[in-house]
DNA sequence: CTTGACCTTCCAGTGACTGGAAGCCCTATG
DNA sequence: CATAGGGCTTCCAGTCACTGGAAGGTCAAG
């Protein structure tokens, strides 16, 4: 199948799927026509990396996600390494969200948000009170 | 002063302090030999914009932040206005994120991690079961 | 035969820096 | 006075994962 079919099913722009030939993460063929080619196993593979980046992984912990997927052999470890760092990655990330969101939230509600000039979000950002 | 005296009371990167200038976020004066010099205005607003990117703020937003905190006859209503968009972008942002943990993190929990091959993080995202 | 949809490649831009190269400036020491 | 070092300058390239757009080839329908 044409690109547009594979993007049709995977939900993945033509371009992000280009894009991950270009770097080396799928390899379809081509056509006479040199249009790219793509079978089941592409489009599964597609699919599979739209899952993962769904879940916040980097291209690359995808790259090495997709190799352990299509080795029978792997370790389930080393999946489960790569899930548990990007976990903490995650957390880590909601945490200091959290802590933004609270300051933010709090200066926010404490902001009259009228015609007056006087505002405690600029006064907390001009001075560390 | 120098920037690497900025630098250190701002505890900004020089880097950053030059890029700030090249987006025209500041404007520091040059001594006689072409070096910038920073007065203490420059330290304040220097100090505001670290705060503000703190805060997750994008350098647009600071842009315009940093207007309005010049501007004595603002409208707190637009400072407040600025911030609670951000507010709700990053409240979002923690929705995204924390879907991403409760899913990985369920994952995580059910893999084995061991020397055999079965996992169920890539079951999970090679198949929609 | 033309139209329009589809496909190709290549180049540039995003945000907010960051690293590094090449070279000028300043101070201190031998 | 020469030199070594540190600090300063500019400019270019790279980051990450795409995304937009231009220029042009391909194909099916009318």
């Amino acid at each position: 199948m044409n690109i547009s079919e594979a993007a049709d099913i995977t939900a993945l722009p033509a371009k992000t799927i280009r894009y991950y030939e270009e770097i080396g993460l799928i390899t379809p063929g081509r056509s006479a026509n040199g249009y790219r080619s793509f079978t089941n196993t592409h489009i599964h593979q597609l699919t599979f990396l739209a899952r993962a980046r769904a879940l916040g992984f980097s291209v690359e912990d995808c790259r090495s996600l997709l190799a352990l997927w299509e080795d029978r052999d792997r370790a389930s470890a080393d999946v489960r390494n790569i899930a548990a760092t990007h976990l903490g990655a995650i957390e880590a990330k909601i945490a200091d969200l959290s802590a933004m969101r609270d300051t933010l939230s709090h200066l926010v509600n404490t902001c009259a948000g009228d015609n007056r000039p006087d505002c405690p979000i600029l006064n907390s950002l001009s001075s560390s009170d």
